[in-house]
DNA sequence: CTGAAAGCGCTAACAG
DNA sequence: CTGTTAGCGCTTTCAG
């Protein structure tokens, strides 16, 4: 392996006029820094990135916890991280929580070890674990997809009001009375706030039944089952909103298995948006958020709070909007109360 | 940070032996060997892994390029190398290729000047270029996801051809003679030697006609064109197969857009598998690879490459199979030659 | 079986 | 502006 010292040679300079050269430190003579990158090509030196951390102790990598791949979303988010980290001279580590806990404690732990410079972590249930985990490390880390900003820690979070508001609005000008809102269990921040957000929304157009349609599952099984029971029930919705974009196949399935129609005989919105959700037929309406953009924001957050500047807002916010397509149609039968 | 001195110190021992308890040395006294753990406990060492790296020229890190991670197959691959890899206490660095030559040069590079251990690359077209990038570095590689075995490079394979064997029988038999191939253009390798492999099924059957119903893409908006295209064509295809499972949904918006419905009106099969395809109805018939399986094939090839051991074969075979779901349906009207 | 010692390749502080 | 030097934390001989 060429090291250093063989491009110093060859260049006819010292060590340290290579390092700086390497370094972008300023105080190298254009001519010098020249020779030495001529060298650093003929030999086709590439800096050995152990020797580089162990000295500065710096990885110049970044670690992102996500819960899960399997989401369209989370890819983008992955790709939005990448893309803006990448330019900085910094790697990326990726890591699945899978929705447990478990492995997510096993991860931020890995990723600590590893020495990593910085991490993003998109918390399941506990925000709390997350900061005992890692503030002992002092590693700067931010918390990425919440739905609203924690003290805790750095946070970039998205503001699904907005969206909410005009999904909710939608549904209500259409006709519908009943929507269900089902959401997986606890599992990862946000769907109980995005059901206390929807219910609250409902209320302010003056609904307040539909409470006992709602319901938590546990995987996909579970949301299918539960989609199927709440079909099936004398008094059914007409409408139903997927708080998690990866159970929207079960949901479908659910519908189909009871007979349903989507669209027709039950108008469906999902949280998240993806190739399938927009080419399915019909088309599933989506409360949809810009993940690259929040991706850019959280990092930009997590490289101030790396440099150590505490100067500005410690949380930065996105927002969701509500796209709607040809699953929203009015209901065909008015359900009286 | 606590290093190897404080635990020796603390152990009473010397820094050999707390690094020799650390690399599971044989040759320490059992005594001795839990004296440096419980040091290693109360002062909560954790070793530094650049430290470790550049000592021992070995990263424990190994780097897997696929070319998209918007496919659920491709996530399963990669859960399926990081479960094997992390057990051998290697860490995972995952890239994206996004299809893009350019981007597979540059991660291939990005990933031996991390000095990587060892390296699974899913390649584009192109396996030579790959070859002539990894190859003077010397770093093991393992190519994967490949429809043969390939001379060059030690591989893992996926065997297709009894999938497509019991897809064309089951075509056939159902009375369809009409089916379009259309995949995306030479962007994985494959996806011409699927159509290959196909069309050398169909003449098996006797049926030879068929060729001018196929056709190459290179994006969903492409792909999206190319169906509608086909299906207006008055001698229309009646079954359509999709050789990459991620333009399965702008094919089924164009079959959409083109006033039909699949399953009636045109069956469809689609290359790999996933929830959206398993969930949608018509659910979608499926030529399916365990990816978990592949991956571990994959990893283990990949270790005997790096512990050196050429003393098995230098490539390792899956298969894949064909799932029959109800978007295969006999065609509804013969339509003569 | 264990200790001592020599670096791995690089950065950064200090001279000059 | 550039050279010299002292380690970063660890693995791995080589003695003992």
């Amino acid at each position: 392996m060429v090291t250093i010292r063989e491009v110093a040679e060859r260049a006819g300079v010292s060590l340290g006029t290579v390092s700086r050269v390497l370094n972008n430190h300023p105080s190298v003579r254009p001519a010098v820094r020249a020779k030495v990158n001529v060298a650093i090509q003929d030999l086709g030196y590439v800096p050995n990135p152990a020797a580089q951390s162990l000295r500065s102790a710096r990885t110049r990598t970044i670690g992102l916890i996500v819960p899960d791949l399997l989401s369209s979303m989370t890819v983008e988010l992955v790709r939005g991280v990448e893309d803006a980290v990448r330019p900085l001279g910094y790697a990326l580590l990726v890591a699945e929580s899978r929705f447990d806990p478990a492995h997510e404690a096993i991860h931020i732990t890995n990723l600590l070890d590893r020495r990593v410079d910085g991490l993003l972590i998109s918390p399941l249930e506990s925000v709390s674990a997350v900061e005992r985990a890692v503030t002992p490390s002092g590693i700067p880390t931010v918390l990425i997809q919440l739905r609203q900003p924690r003290r805790e820690l750095p946070s970039a979070f998205v503001d699904e009001g907005p969206a909410i508001r005009s999904a909710v609005a939608e549904l209500v000008a259409a006709g519908h009375r009943r929507v269900a809102f089902v959401h997986s269990a606890a599992r990862v921040a946000g769907g109980r706030h995005r059901r206390e957000l929807f219910r609250g929304t409902m209320a302010e157009h003056g609904i307040t039944e539909g409470d006992e349609l709602d319901g938590v599952f546990s995987d996909a099984e579970g949301c299918r089952r539960l989609v199927i029971e709440l079909l099936r029930r004398p008094n059914r919705p007409t409408a139903l909103v997927v708080g998690v974009h990866q159970f929207v196949p079960a949901a479908l399935r659910a519908i189909r298995e009871a007979g349903l129609e989507v669209g027709r005989d039950l108008s469906v919105i999902a949280f998240g948006d993806s190739e399938w959700a927009r080419s399915m037929s019909p088309a599933l309406s989506a409360i949809f958020v810009d993940q690259r953009e929040h991706a850019e924001g959280a990092v930009d957050l997590l490289m101030r709070v790396m440099s150590g500047d505490r100067s500005g807002p410690m949380s930065i916010r996105s927002e969701s909007v509500f796209i709607r397509r040809e699953s929203c149609q009015p209901p065909r039968v008015e359900v009286a109360a």
